[in-house]
DNA sequence: TGCTCAAACGATAATGATTCTCAATATAGA
DNA sequence: TCTATATTGAGAATCATTATCGTTTGAGCA
């Protein structure tokens, strides 16, 4: 159950928290922005403070629940920390997110990182471009 | 001359984008904020308004003179847009940036791009470790 | 179950980065 | 040089995020 897991990540089971981890396991859309968190709770009755969200994140992020992640788009999104480590490929158009893990490039970010003198900590990498989707505003026919 | 690339970028000759174009090519640091392009050529005597540096620092990116980064610690940073593409590596504790390049991470990211049905305009690589720099705050010995 | 207190909450103020507004100024071309 | 237009700078506005602070709630214990 949700209590358990914030009960060992140490923080103390609160009504607030167990919406937004809820709904971080429950939705369709995997990546969200603190604004979506808020505003699909509001929309779903559950009207959460805006600050509260973002402490619950940052909580969540610190206790290695769900990861953070920058796009160079600009948009700072949270997704649940679920499964094996992968990396991101987002549409330049719709925005639309994937997820794919590659082992010949993690273990080629080691080998570059010690190579330079680096203690490999974590890494980001995220593929840009064009998905072919219909649904996509600049699909061709 | 700085001037044949502003034009050949489309963009008028001013002397503020001369100063901050001159300050990305004769810097030792590669990288930077906006904030601090505004704070070296403050410091060089040249008070260029901070309005300014961002206007130019854009229309610069969108001519493709120069590349923009989201770094998940939360900086923007700016960079001149000269030789061969390469990816970054950034220390957690002193914020220390290098580049690197590597072939075989390029080709993975174009088959994956393929295979997920995107056809890769741009990506974003960095990885974040510790330098092992002896001017690192966090360098043992 | 009720009590107590620290932790958490929510509303809102504050902050930091970035963008917008607009009057004054500078550039490119005739 | 003159003119039309683009650019600049100062500061206001905006956006995302964080801090403040009085009120509320959860966890452990009598």
């Amino acid at each position: 159950m949700d209590s358990e897991e914030l009960r060992n990540a140490g923080l103390k089971v609160t009504i607030p928290r167990l919406k937004i981890l809820s709904l971080l396991e429950n939705s369709a859309e995997r990546h969200m922005t603190a604004e979506t968190v808020y505003r699909l709770l509001a929309e779903g009755g559950e009207v959460i403070g805006l600050a509260t969200v973002y402490r619950a994140l940052a909580q969540f992020e610190a206790a290695g629940l769900i990861t953070r992640h920058h796009f160079d788009s600009g948009q700072t999104v949270y997704e649940l920390e679920r499964g094996p480590h992968h990396d991101h490929i987002v549409c330049i158009r719709c925005g639309r997110v994937e997820e794919f893990y590659d082992k010949v490039i993690e273990e080629r970010q080691r080998e570059i990182a010690a190579s330079l003198g680096f203690t490999l900590s974590d890494h980001a990498l995220t593929l840009y471009g064009e998905c072919n989707s219909p649904d996509c505003p600049g699909h061709q026919g």
